[in-house]
RNA sequence: GGGCGUGUAGCUCAGUUGGUCAGAGCGCUGCGUUCACAUCGCAGAGGUCACAAGUUCGAGCCUUGUCACGCCCACCA
């Protein structure tokens, strides 16, 4: 396919008509193809993340995911085929949540599929919601992902990212859904997974078990509820401070610390819960600190995690009284675990809590407390931080529940080793993932209790009774992957013996979305026919998924093939508003990606994203793409400027060569053109791309300001043949230096180059500029260094005299050292040129340093366009 | 409570191993340019490099302490 009919530069910048240019271009052409032909040494592995699909893209999005375009870009150049997937992680509670919404729908895995349901958009989602079946969820789920992902590939590819659209996956096909499931096999087969039935971290808004890694903390306001307890025998009380008192039903014990004089007396007698009457021991235990509270507290199941721990020790019995929705349980004293005195009192008292939420059933038990007398004093109000589910809006409680757990913490010190062998860029994020690992408490439950995900691959068989038995699973066989054990059937079973005593039911959780995506490396490579393992070449991700993402990336890698995933992990700063606080969302909502590629260019944009250093959070400022699209209306007219010198040159051999690069101006021009490509290259090399931009964008601006300036004469000249072979080179270097940057305007000037005979078909395939394809041109910067000052200096001297830069110069001392006036002398016509000095008006005179000594100009000077106004006026 | 990061011109940020390191862009002011580019060029003003002490011939850069901001982690009765 060719780019297109006119070779030729137009007038003007058209960026639209570029950008769409370009992206059918690379397309047709395949230009970003992943060649699978390639040894491991020949390619560079990207560890693409995969975005989360609820909703629209964010600038944050376009700015991390373009650095990474950029390296991908300069990897390319540098000789490797890149493997650069990209997927959308459309899977999970995001999306569930998303459409949800976007449908007025919710799903009731009671129900059965109904065929004719079809999802539509809701504006008003005052109306109920509407229940459909788990099957009809799922499908509302595809449809809504689908759209949206066609919306986030559109803004990719408007952006110019470099992804091989052939490596394209969604952490929800059948394809992925297989690899997680085998993934979970593979875990289970080497006994890194459990299933276990223990109180779990619950968040009761979704009614779905947790893991540690999505929990945050938040500062609540509460209340201190001070409530006496009477000891055994009714002589003797004592006060406990708690903010949960309707957890007192759940009661199992009173703890104080073993040195705590106040409660010696108490150690070994039982204590009255107050309303329900229960019961309980006294104990000393390290579990409570003197000086909190008074000192003295009760241990619920469950308040927090130290009740859990203390729990677990203590051989206590289960009393679960907060359901999976969050409500109070209807519990029954008198019976199995919950004993009490006075059942009658209890239960009394305990039916006025039932199906409350915790909050009203708190606001109820105060009620009571009080009208029994138990409550002492006023609340006291107290700010404290509560765990909540990062996603919730509602604290998390502890529930008992079965769940599947990977067993982490047996992992810790291969976690921490296999993080050490990793190169972390910025360096200091290591210590991020090693403190979390180091302060990993829990395995990582990987269950919820939800629809739209991973199903596990998992049966139950059901004894005589219909009793499922969790203990030995019937797991699929890998030949029957992927599988929904809901409407799929084990081996040697039929669906008529689903739900049936003797027959089997199946698991209806599904996974984590982190148990999936975790396994990125694996899903891309089961795209593709390569021969590639692990580890990667990069992982690039933003530093609030360490724990997560990049977390369990390296425990998979490592429970699986016993390797780190990738050898570099690129952490990505955020945008920020500027007020220095994480981009709120309605901002980022205003500002859209495609609102500033349509405003400034995509290139623009990019240049914005490429000037931000690795794992630094930087403020948003628009300007940045306002310079950026400076920079590239200068790339477009400085290589339009140049060709069209090189197309009125009368040379039509465009091989650059020592023989062919004669003059002295150019060959150390040339010089700080090919070291600026050194630094390039060598900032390159450790993934700084913003150190390389910086050095390229200097040097090309030095060539528009200076350079051009200053051989502008002699290109004309007859004598050109040098000039304008060094504006041949230094065009086609500077238009590969920008290409992984700014890969639109530079492909338009690339594609029409009249050099490009025999290269390939675009500038991205072209290979990247180093200071070797200088070899034997170039001289030193001596002589470029010392013109473009005294350029600078005599356009001073002009500014300063309010003249125009046209102005002769009549006269012109300079003083420099030797050396620098044996080089001025034989080669300064390009300084006569360009400062417009008359025939023999630049002397020398030796000086230590290099500097005007004297400057006279023709103040008689009258510009051509000033004597036109004159007869004019 | 523990850890990490940041603090450089009005704004956003560079400053690699301590010695032209006091910078860039934007903004502001002035001047110029219209035959590559007004999506332009040139120049100017502006900073005790958060503060204090120390190491050194020499510190924005190293050490210690202080302050401010941000982030991460922490059993939060």
């Amino acid at each position: 396919m060719s780019y297109k009919e006119n070779k030729s530069l137009d007038q003007r910048l058209e960026l639209e008509e570029i950008e769409n240019r370009c992206k059918k271009f690379w397309l047709e052409n395949n230009v970003y193809a992943y060649d699978n032909t390639k040894s491991r040494e020949e390619t560079f592995i990207i560890d693409t993340p995969p975005p989360t699909v609820s909703g629209s893209l964010h600038i944050g999005h376009i700015f991390s995911y373009t650095q990474t375009d950029v390296i991908a870009r300069y990897q390319r150049m540098h000789g490797k085929t890149v493997f650069y997937p990209i997927g959308w992680d459309d899977n999970g509670l995001p999306t569930e949540r998303r459409v949800q919404n976007y449908y007025n729908i919710t799903c009731n895995p009671e129900l059965p599929y109904d065929a004719s349901f079809k999802p539509e958009h809701k504006e008003d989602n005052s109306a109920p919601r509407r229940e459909i079946s788990r099957k009809n969820f799922i499908e509302a789920c595809d449809k809504l992902t689908a759209s949206d992902e066609s919306i986030f590939e559109d803004v990719f590819k408007n952006i110019g990212h470099s992804y091989d659209w052939n490596l394209k996956y969604t952490t929800i096909s059948p394809e992925t859904i297989k690899i997680s499931q085998e993934s979970f096999i593979d875990l289970l087969e080497k006994k890194y997974i459990a299933s276990v039935e223990a109180p779990t971290m619950w968040d009761v808004t979704f009614q779905s078990a947790v893991a540690q890694a999505e929990i945050e903390d938040r500062e609540v306001q509460g209340f201190f509820h001070d409530i006496k307890f009477e000891v055994e025998g009714g002589q003797d009380s004592f006060i406990i401070s708690t903010t949960r008192p309707e957890l007192l039903p759940a009661c199992i014990a009173i703890v104080a610390h073993p040195d705590d004089e106040r409660y010696q007396k108490y150690f070994g007698k039982k204590a009255i819960v107050p309303l329900f009457d229960i019961e309980v021991d006294i104990v000393a235990s390290e579990h409570a600190e003197k000086d909190k509270g008074t000192g003295i507290m009760m241990v619920c199941t469950f308040g927090d995690s130290a009740d859990v721990a203390w729990w677990k020790k203590s051989g206590q019995p289960l009393k679960q009284i907060i359901g999976p929705d969050g409500r109070m349980l209807d519990i029954e004293y008198g019976q199995g675990v919950f004993t009490s005195k006075n059942p009658a009192k209890a239960n009394q008292n305990y039916r006025q809590l039932v199906g409350l939420t915790t909050k009203q059933a708190r606001a109820k038990i105060v009620e009571l407390l009080a009208e029994c007398g138990a409550l002492q004093g006023e609340l006291r109000p107290v700010t404290h931080m509560v765990k909540f589910y990062e996603k919730g809006n509602l604290p998390i409680e502890f529930v008992s529940s079965r769940q599947w757990f990977v067993k982490l913490l047996e992992q810790k010190d291969n976690l921490i080793k296999a993080g050490q062998q990793i190169k972390w860029k910025p360096a200091h994020m290591q210590r991020r993932y090693e403190e979390w690992a180091n302060g990993l408490n829990q395995d990582w439950c990987i269950s919820r209790q939800r629809f739209f995900g991973v199903p596990f691959p998992v049966w139950y068989k059901l004894d005589s009774h219909g009793y499922p038995d969790y203990d030995h699973p019937i797991i699929a066989d890998r030949k029957q992957l992927p599988v929904d054990p809901m409407s799929d059937v084990p081996l040697n079973y039929t669906e008529e013996q689903r739900g049936k005593p003797n027959g089997f039911i199946g698991d209806k959780d599904v996974m984590d979305t982190w148990a999936t995506s975790a396994l990125t490396p694996e899903i891309a490579l089961g795209l593709t026919n390569s021969p590639l393992k692990l580890p990667f070449d990069i992982r690039p991700q933003a530093h609030d998924i360490i724990r997560t993402w990049a977390f369990y990336t390296i425990a998979k890698a490592l429970m699986h093939h016993n390797t780190i995933p990738w050898t570099d992990i690129l952490i990505s700063g955020f945008i920020l508003d500027p007020d220095r606080k994480k981009m709120s969302k309605s901002k980022g909502n205003v500002i859209t990606p495609q609102h500033l590629i349509d405003k400034y260019g995509a290139d623009s944009v990019r240049y914005w994203a490429s000037r931000a250093k690795l794992g630094t959070d930087t403020a948003f400022e628009e300007q940045i793409m306002a310079q950026g699209k400076k920079l590239i209306n200068k790339i477009f007219n400085a290589s339009k400027f140049a060709m069209t010198i090189v197309a009125n040159s009368g040379i039509s051999d465009y091989s650059v060569s020592a023989d062919s690069i004669t003059n002295e101006t150019d060959k150390s021009w040339l010089y700080k053109l090919s070291s600026s490509l050194e630094g390039a290259t060598k900032y390159f090399s450790t993934f700084d791309y913003a150190g390389a931009l910086e050095v390229i964008e200097k040097r090309f601006w030095d060539f528009c300001d200076n350079y051009l300036e200053i051989i502008k004469k002699r290109a004309y000249s007859e004598d050109n043949r040098s000039a304008v072979l060094s504006l041949v080179k230094s065009i086609d270097v500077f238009v590969r230096a920008f290409a992984p940057f700014c890969p639109f305007v530079t492909e338009e000037i690339y594609q029409a180059l009249p050099w490009n005979n025999g290269r390939p078909v675009s500038v991205h395939l072209t290979s990247w500029p180093t200071e070797q394809e200088f070899a034997g041109i170039i001289s030193n910067d001596m002589l470029y260094d010392s013109i473009s000052q005294l350029t600078s200096e005599v356009r001073k001297a002009k500014t300063e005299a309010n003249l125009t830069q046209k102005t002769p110069v009549k006269k012109l001392v300079i003083a420099a050292p030797a050396k620098v006036i044996s080089l001025l002398s034989a080669h300064g016509i390009d300084l006569e040129n360009v400062t417009n000095a008359y025939p023999n008006a630049i002397e020398y005179i030796e000086g230590s340093e290099l500097s005007i000594n004297k400057i006279e100009l023709d103040l008689d000077f009258v510009p051509e366009n000033k004597k036109k106004q004159d007869v004019v006026g």
